[in-house]
Formats: structure tokens, C-alpha cells, sequence
RNA sequence: GCCGAAAUGGUGGAAUGGUAGACACGAGGGACUUAAAAUCCCUUGGCCAUAACGGCUGUGCGGGUUCGAGUCCCGCUUUCGGUACCA
């Protein structure tokens, strides 16, 4: 009986369904388990065989926990809101779900012939109302929080609200964009449309104006990579820095918990490391700084505090709204004109191409250390966005501002011994501070920073700015409010309408707001974002539901926010729902929270390292803050699949003919690679009739072969449709199986490595399949391996592998786990005869590895569960026990012989027998014995030296 | 520039500081077969040597620690990821 992989495949993947095999609920009585996949966006090419690396890896973790004993929740979904599905739908008027849908069916498709443990009856699609309602309502409870310094987490906005009306601004601490100063009297004597505003400052989601790349032509906002050289990619239509009213969340709140929470997470360490830098805090001081001639005043960040006396210039970035207040009369024209260049530049443009470009703006800025008057200038290479927009320049220790120094010819000054800045700026924060005060030079303040080390001068400073009320010691992050609305059709709708301009939030008991119909899926005529084309989208406020626009009347109707969410929205918290997809009351019960906590093993790309990842921590921190989620951080192990790379293959075409040269004899000719689909190929064999079948111009094509065979070259490359090296995995499991397919995306190496995806070695673990099927079963198809009893050598293979395989399935080491198979089941082979009990538990192990197999022979084997419901076997040291211990005898480290000794022979025995050997005399001769060195169970080393 | 990961045969890759190259592919040779496929056996890092045993060398480069280094330390080179005027 021959090994019928579709046969089998096909029984099982029906019985599992049949038997809801992988249906989880929550069972008080059993351990739970949380494995993840971050879902993937369905689009339109379907799955390649990168993509199920990950779900394979952790489909075998899943299934292994589950053998163990847990009780594992697996579940899968999709991110079904995004670009290319809207895309598509401009281009052909079809509506986006259609497609989503049709490519969601796809994906379905191809994941199931391989077999995963997925729970499909807790499946969630972002761009479900069901689902994306508690995405709405998760934006609203953001809209009406505030985040607490003191307090460290967020809070309803209406204790903000009423500190604020009763207290003003005194003693508030909350994360705002500015820091605002108000009386109660202030705020209480503000209209509705100010205070809305002034909340804004505070919100968690909030409405901000942000600088955008703003293309009026096509009335929408473009990503950076969507711009180039100042125009639009589509249209060539120019695009300008705008400042735009966008929704934004206030992911900087957060900056340091996200920072804290980093320690508490087993992730690898560079993608901890990505995130530290992505949230970038940075320890240093504001200094203020009086404007020479004038009462204006302004802040400056720096973490080089102890640069001081170093500092010869100013700068402001140019969308700093001090430059309009700093430029003088006489240089106002100079400035004016430099900003309108710069506006001109897009912030991609201001990154590659890095010419130093300034304008002095007339003012002068006096140090407060050393009482001199430094010039303000305005520079892009200064950031609105980061700190305060100002800096100080020491171009003598930043090389940046020694660029700058140099390129306008300001002075330099240098504040560490030894320190050569004639060629360029001595950035290292190592040496000895000097010039700080300058000798020589009457002291404006009664403070010397000379002779200190760099890290004493700093914090020297930093206690001086503080106690001399000259500034204050200030952390600053990198970590940017992230900005949530989008100008497109194909995400889920904000649930807000405007009120007299005001933004109101549609009561949670409305929810969700449907996404409406639209006809087209562009922009509007007037600029409006797609939602603009939609007819019905107006709120009535009394029968509380949505209506035609038409009837907008600013009294009880009004207009629906036309922004949609971005990406992300939707990914932040599914994890969360997949605990209790189809609760209508709540994103998740209380209960079911409770029970499944967090994620235990999530696993995915490290392409969301500072996206999905950095958005999700932070959406947890505000649920958990609220009790919604009651575990902090959501993802406790992450393990990153690496990319599988393309394999390309290569024909090799003699110029201007149609003949096809082998690779090995291309080098003789003139010749042109052309990628060919590698789908035609096998073993870099090409297979010349197919070869001619696949385009129209290579029917009539030639070949000059070599030993009878068209040898193709090959190169790694990206899998990609383009390169024709796209390897779908519905072929492999049509041909070898999905057991072969996941055995051998395991065999590949390690999980988180990249690598490319080669089906040359596939036969390998296809041919170990083959060969436990028949190890399994004799040719009339009965079970051959039925001794009731276990022999000693069997026993000891079987928890050799029983050992290599829990040990490598907890490390995620499944490359060298599907070696031990093989070399247990050839171990097993030589055996010829091979027990009932052994053959189960090399069943069992193998599961999770290849399920549809090992379902198949654990029925042989006589029983009526599946082998899902089997036990893990225990390893027992006993039946590895050596009768003797070979030991390498080496001489200096290098090994010579072996020799066996009784297990418990003891170092005194060994050394002597080892000296004793006939053959250590060889290695010995005119050497001195100096020491031995015995390693247990391994190696003798005998150590000598010259006699 | 900065941060991170890596570098081992023709290929993918194994090696808690202890016989480097497990396992698999590919290649070569052989068995079975009318033949092919399938299957099985042998060889397979390099160099030298042989009737046979064997010897030398070898984990990107240069140093170091150690009885012993692919593994640890110092200094480079290259490749791949991430990030970028963050003061």
C-alpha cells in the first residue's frame, strides 16, 4: 500500500471539521494557551510559500501546547481594510468588499489543504460591522480620555474638565500637545467652540493640526513614498507641506510606559532595541534665552548641557512660530523667501538631498552663561517637531552645526582638551572640559565647568540651569503622536459628526456606523475625501440614525465626519476579540478576558516593529488603563519569521537569435539572462517542452544543451510575480502533500532566519514520509509494527527523539527536530522490528509536525480519538544510560583515538589507563606529561610539553 | 552616519568552550530492472598519500584568552535588515 498523501489529507482535514476538533472554549479546569499570528491582508495574489512559514511554526507550537495538556487558543483572521483592494476598485468601479471577500475565500482556500489548528469559528475581519464597531468604540473612549502624568495612565476627560473649571491649568498634569496656562475664570468664560478646542490639547484622540504632503490638484494627503522630486507619483501634479486637520492619538502619552514595558516582554532583543530607538528618549535640559534688545524670550532643548560656553549661534526650525516673531524688519524679506523654498521641499526631499541651506533673521539671543550675543538664524536642518524647534548651536561638538558654522562662516569654539575641530567637530562625549568659562575672558556668571569630566559638566549644568531658574532638566522622546485619519473610502468610518464645527461623538449605543455606499471611490470635484460622494451620510441627532445629506439642516442634521481610519486601526486590538469574537455587548467579557489574559506566543515579521506593534502596545495600555484588558502588554513572546526569499532561474538567450544556451556554456557566447518561471523548472533542469509552451515566442525556440539536459543559472531574489519565481504553495501540496510541504518550510532552518525558498530538497523530507509509511505498513497494508514489547536499543532511540524534540519545539528549533526524526526512524529501520508503544509515541511527536500522517497511523494504531487528544511523551534519562563511555583521548587538544571505559570509571582510572596505552607512546615520544584534562563523557586531554 | 543580525562544503544548514560539516539536497559510483521511474547500498570540505593504514589543512581577516575556540575577548572586512539632520 502505497503512501496516498491526498487521500489522507483530504479524510482528516473533513474530520477535524466534522468534529470541530480545534473548537476552543474556555475550560477553568485546564492551563490556557495563547498562540498568535498576526492576520494577514488578503490580497489579490494569494498566499506564496513565505507565507505560511510563521503559521506553521507556531500551527506546531499550537499543537504541541495542546498535547502537553493546554488548553490552546489558536485563531486566525484578516486585515481586510487597506490600499490595494481601494485601489483596485478606482480603477474598476468594483466595490472593495467584493474583492476583500473573493480574496479572503482565496486565503481560506489555500490554508486549508495545509492543515492548521485554526478555531475558524472565532474568526474576525476588520472590515466586519461586528467588528470594527468596537474599533469605533475604542476611537470614542480615547476621544474622551486624557492621559495622567501624575497618575500614569488615562483618564475620563470630565476630570479634566472639572479641574479646569474649578482650578484653571494650576497643578494639572496632563500630556498635552502645549503646554497651556489658564484661570478658571478663563476657561469657565469660554464659549463651546473653545473649550472643544482646548480639550483637543489633552485628548487622547484628538483633532491636531499636522504637517502633511498635501496635492491639491488631487485633493488628497500623499504618504511620503507616494512623492517625488515635489511632485505626485500618479499625475506629476505638484505637492506642498500643509498644515492639515487630521485625527491624531496621543501614542506620545504613553512614550514612557511603552519604554518600561519593554523590560517586562520576552522579545528578541533587536526588536526591543528598534522599538527603544523608535520611542527615543533622550535625558537633557531646556535653557531659556533673552533676545538681545527686546523682552521675547525663548526655549531651547539640548543634552550637551555642558556645551554652555560653546555656543556661537541659534537656530529655529523654519515652521517654528518663533521665526515670525524673532525676524527683524530689515531681514523679513530674506526670511520670507527662505521659508517659501523650504515649503517648496518635501521632508523626503530635505532628507536625501542635504545642502546646507539658512537665513539669518536679524535677532540675537544672549547666553545666559556667558552673557554674549549669539545670532538666530532659521535652518532646515532644525525639526519643528522635536523639542522646542530652537537649538543652540555648538559647532565645535555637533557636526551638524559645524557644518553649518563652517558653510557661513560663524565661529567655532572648542570646550574639550586636545580636541582638533580645524577639519571637523569632535562629537564624543569623552574628555575634559576647558574654555568653559574662556581664560581671559571677565566671567559673566560665578560658574566653571573647567576641568570636569564631559558627564560632570552635564550634570554640573544641569543643577545650575535648575536652581538658577535659567531652565529645567526636561526628558524629551522621539515617539510622535500618531496621526489616525486617512482621506480614503475602504476603512472603517469615524463615528463623529460636526456640530457648528464642532466634532460630536455618535452615542456608543448607535454603533457601529456603517461604512456607506459610494459610487465612485475618488475624491471629490471640491476636494472631499471619498466619503464626500456618499448620499446618505448626514446624523440626525433625534431619531439618532443616519440620513440623506440632503437633509442636513445644522439644527437636528449634520454632517458625518468624512475621514476613514488608517491601517492600523484595525490590527490594534483583535487580538482581544478572538477571546470572544461574538460578544454584541463588549469588544471582550470580562470573563473571557480574564481567562485567555494575553498573548502568549505571537508570531509574525519584523516589518511591524514600529508600526503594528508600537500602535498595539499602546491601544492595550489604554484598554488596560480602563480595565478593559487586564494584562499591560499584549504580546509576551514574539518570535519573528524570517523572509523566504525568491529563487529566480535564469535561461541564457544568444543576442538577436532565439537560441537558448545552457548555463554552464553561456560564458562562450554573447549572451542575455531572461528570468524564466521556475515553475517550469526542476533542479535547475528546464523542461524544454514547457519552456516552449509558455510564451508564444519561444515555440519555435533552440537549445544548445549540455549532457542532454538545459541547465538554467539561478540567483536569490525577492518572490515576487515580476521575477517569475513566485512558489505558490497549493502546487507543493498538490505534488508532495501539506505533511511534506510543512515538514519541509521547517527543514528550510531556523524560523526567524531569511532564506530562500529552494524546492530542490523538498524530495528529502518527502522521501522520509515515504519512508515511515512504509516503515508503518507492509505491502497488504497492515500495521507491521506490533511487538508488544520494546526492546532496550528501541527504547533508547525513541527518547533520544523524545528529548531532541521537546527541547527544540520549546526553543523553536524545528530544522534540527525534523533531522531527529529522520535519524530515528532510520535508527528504527535498521531494527527491522519495532513495538507497538514506540511507533506511538513516534506518532505523537510527529503530530504537530505533520498532523494528517500521524492522524492516519494513530488510528492504525487502534484508536478512536485524534491524535490532537494524545499525550506528550515523557522523557525518561534512564533509557539513554550507556553501558560504557567511549572517550576521545586527545594530546595538546588535538584527538587521536578513542577508548571505552565502565560508566563509572572515575579520572584517576582513566589517566591511567590512557598513560598506560600502547598507542599514547606514539603521541608522547619527547614530551613531558604535564596534566590531564577529563571532560565526562566526552574527552581525555592529555596536556604535554616539550621534554 | 547610527542601531541590530550574520559570515561554516557545490547548496540549505548542524555543532551546552570538547572528534567541525549532523540531517537533507545535489553530484559521482554501484545493485535491482528489457528500460525508465521508484527503492536500496557506497563515496562526497580541500590537499597529499595508499595494496592498506594514514597525514596535513580547514568555520570571512588579524590578534588574544584557554590544556582545547566556529563558539569567549579586542581590532578589522563584507553582506543583509532597520533608521535617519531627534540637538
Amino acid at each position: 500500500m502505497e503512501y496516498n498523501f491526498k487521500e489522507i489529507e483530504k479524510k482528516w482535514q473533513q474530520r477535524w471539521v466534522e468534529q470541530k476538533t480545534y473548537h476552543v472554549v474556555e475550560d477553568e479546569n485546564k492551563q490556557k494557551f495563547y498562540v498568535l499570528n498576526m492576520f494577514p491582508y488578503p490580497s489579490g495574489a494569494g498566499l506564496h510559500v513565505g507565507h505560511p512559514l510563521g503559521y506553521i511554526a507556531s500551527d506546531i507550537y499550537a499543537r504541541y501546547k495542546r498535547l502537553q495538556g493546554f488548553n490552546v487558543l489558536n485563531p486566525m483572521g484578516y486585515d481586510a481594510y487597506g490600499l490595494p483592494a481601494e485601489q483596485y476598485a478606482i480603477q474598476t468601479g468594483q466595490h472593495p468588499e467584493i474583492t476583500t471577500f473573493q480574496n479572503i475565500d482565496h486565503y481560506r482556500e489555500q490554508l486549508d489543504k495545509i492543515g492548521f489548528c485554526f478555531d475558524w469559528d472565532r474568526e474576525v475581519r476588520t472590515c466586519d460591522p461586528d467588528y470594527y464597531h468596537w474599533t469605533q468604540w475604542a476611537f470614542q473612549l480615547m476621544y474622551e480620555s486624557y492621559y495622567d502624568n501624575d497618575l500614569r495612565k488615562a483618564q475620563p476627560i470630565g476630570q479634566l474638565i472639572k479641574h479646569l473649571e474649578e482650578k484653571g491649568t494650576e497643578g494639572l498634569s496632563a500630556a498635552g500637545t502645549e503646554e497651556l496656562k489658564l484661570t478658571a475664570e478663563e476657561w469657565n468664560a469660554m464659549d463651546e467652540k473653545q473649550k472643544s478646542d482646548t480639550l483637543m490639547n489633552w485628548r487622547i484622540a484628538f483633532l491636531g493640526e499636522t504637517m502633511v504632503n498635501w496635492c491639491p490638484e488631487l485633493g488628497t494627503v500623499l504618504a511620503n513614498d507616494e512623492v517625488v522630486d515635489g511632485v505626485s507619483v500618479r499625475g506629476g501634479f505638484p505637492v506642498v507641506q500643509k498644515k492639515m486637520r487630521q485625527w491624531c492619538l496621543r501614542v506620545s502619552a504613553y512614550s514612557q510606559r511603552l519604554l518600561d514595558g519593554l523590560d517586562t516582554i520576552q522579545w528578541t532583543g533587536s526588536l526591543r532595541e528598534t522599538q527603544r530607538n523608535w520611542i527615543g528618549r533622550s535625558e537633557g535640559t531646556e535653557v531659556e534665552f533673552n533676545v538681545a534688545d527686546s523682552d521675547k524670550h525663548f526655549t531651547i532643548f539640548t543634552t550637551r548641557a555642558d556645551t554652555m560656553f560653546g555656543v556661537t549661534f541659534m537656530v529655529l526650525a523654519p515652521e517654528s512660530e518663533l521665526v515670525a516673531e524673532l525676524t527683524t524688519a530689515d531681514h523679513k524679506a530674506e526670511v520670507d523667501a527662505y521659508l517659501e523654498q523650504v515649503k517648496k521641499r518635501t521632508e523626503r526631499e530635505r532628507m536625501i538631498d542635504k545642502k546646507v541651506t539658512g537665513v539669518f533673521t536679524g535677532s540675537y539671543a544672549i547666553n545666559p552663561f556667558t552673557g554674549e550675543k549669539n545670532p538666530i538664524w532659521v535652518s532646515d536642518y532644525v525639526l519643528a517637531g522635536y523639542g522646542t524647534g530652537a537649538i543652540m548651536a555648538v559647532p565645535a561638538h555637533d557636526s551638524r552645526d559645524y557644518t553649518f558654522a563652517k558653510h557661513f562662516g560663524l565661529p567655532i569654539i572648542p570646550l574639550i582638551e586636545g580636541a582638533d575641530v580645524s577639519e571637523e567637530s569632535y562629537d564624543a562625549k569623552e574628555g575634559i572640559v576647558m574654555n568653559s568659562p574662556r581664560p581671559g575672558v571677565t566671567p559673566y556668571i560665578d560658574f566653571s565647568l573647567n576641568g570636569m569630566t564631559i558627564k560632570e559638566a552635564i550634570a554640573a549644568t544641569k543643577e545650575y540651569v535648575e536652581s538658577h531658574k535659567l531652565g529645567r532638566v526636561k526628558v524629551n522622546y522621539r515617539l510622535r503622536d500618531a496621526i489616525f485619519s486617512r482621506q480614503r473610502y475602504w476603512g472603517e468610518p469615524f463615528p463623529v459628526y460636526y456640530k457648528n464645527g464642532i466634532p460630536q461623538m455618535i452615542p456608543s449605543e448607535c454603533l457601529p456606523l456603517l461604512l456607506p455606499e459610494v459610487d465612485k471611490f475618488l475624491p471629490t470635484e471640491t476636494g472631499e475625501p471619498p466619503l464626500g460622494n456618499a448620499t446618505k451620510w448626514a446624523w440626525d441627532e433625534q431619531k439618532k440614525q443616519v440620513v440623506e445629506n440632503s437633509k442636513i439642516d445644522n439644527k437636528t442634521v449634520f454632517p458625518i465626519e468624512l475621514y476613514t481610519m488608517p491601517g492600523f486601526a484595525g490590527s490594534s486590538a483583535y487580538y482581544l476579540r478572538y477571546m470572544d469574537p461574538h460578544n454584541k455587548t463588549a469588544l471582550v467579557s470580562e470573563k473571557a478576558d480574564a481567562y485567555w489574559k494575553c498573548v502568549d506566543l505571537y508570531v509574525g515579521g519584523t516589518e511591524h516593529a514600529t508600526g503594528h506593534l508600537i500602535y498595539s502596545r499602546f491601544w492595550n495600555k489604554v484598554l488596560h488603563d480602563y480595565g478593559y484588558s487586564c494584562v499591560e502588554e499584549p504580546f509576551q513572546k514574539l518570535i519573528n519569521q524570517g523572509m523566504i526569499q525568491g529563487r529566480s532561474n535564469f535561461v541564457y538567450r544568444i543576442k538577436d537569435t532565439n537560441t537558448f544556451v545552457s548555463y554552464n556554456l553561456s560564458k562562450e557566447y554573447d549572451v542575455t539572462p531572461i528570468h524564466v518561471d521556475v515553475n517550469i523548472v526542476q533542479n535547475d533542469v528546464l523542461y524544454v517542452e514547457a519552456f516552449k509552451a509558455w510564451r508564444p515566442e519561444y515555440a519555435t525556440a533552440e537549445f544548445i544543451l549540455e549532457d542532454g539536459k538545459y541547465i538554467c543559472g539561478w540567483a536569490i531574489e525577492k518572490m515576487s510575480k515580476s521575477m517569475f519565481n513566485v512558489v505558490n504553495p497549493d502546487m507543493i501540496v498538490e505534488r508532495f502533500g501539506a505533511d511534506t510541504l510543512r515538514l519541509y518550510e521547517m527543514f528550510l532552518g531556523p524560523v526567524e532566519a531569511s532564506k530562500p525558498w529552494d524546492t530542490n530538497g523538498i524530495d528529502g523530507c518527502h522521501r522520509f514520509l515515504k519512508k515511515l509509511w512504509m516503515f508503518a505498513f507492509d505491502k497488504e497494508g497492515n500495521l507491521r509494527c506490533n511487538n508488544p514489547e520494546s526492546t532496550k536499543e528501541e527504547l533508547k532511540s525513541i527518547h533520544k527523539l523524545i528529548k531532541k524534540v521537546t527541547l527544540d519545539v520549546e526553543n523553536f528549533s524545528y530544522n534540527t527536530s525534523v533531522s531527529a526524526f529522520m535519524i530515528c526512524l532510520n535508527e528504527l529501520n535498521q531494527m527491522k522490528s519495532t513495538s507497538k508503544e514506540v511507533l506511538e509515541q513516534f506518532v505523537v511527536l510527529l503530530a504537530p509536525f505533520c498532523p494528517h500522517i500521524a492522524e492516519e497511523l494513530w488510528e492504525a494504531l487502534g484508536h478512536n480519538t485524534t491524535v490532537c487528544d494524545a499525550q506528550w511523551p515523557v522523557f525518561n534519562e534512564e533509557y539513554l544510560k550507556e553501558d560504557a563511555i567511549n572517550l576521545t583521548i586527545s594530546f595538546n587538544g588535538k584527538a587521536r583515538f578513542q577508548m571505552s571505559f565502565p560508566v563509572d570509571a572515575d579520572n584517576a582510572t582513566i589517566e591511567k589507563a590512557v598513560l598506560e596505552n600502547p598507542q599514547s607512546a606514539k603521541y608522547m615520544e619527547g614530551f613531558q606529561h604535564v596534566k590531564t584534562i577529563v571532560v565526562p563523557k566526552k574527552i581525555v586531554n592529555i596536556v604535554l610539553k616539550k621534554a
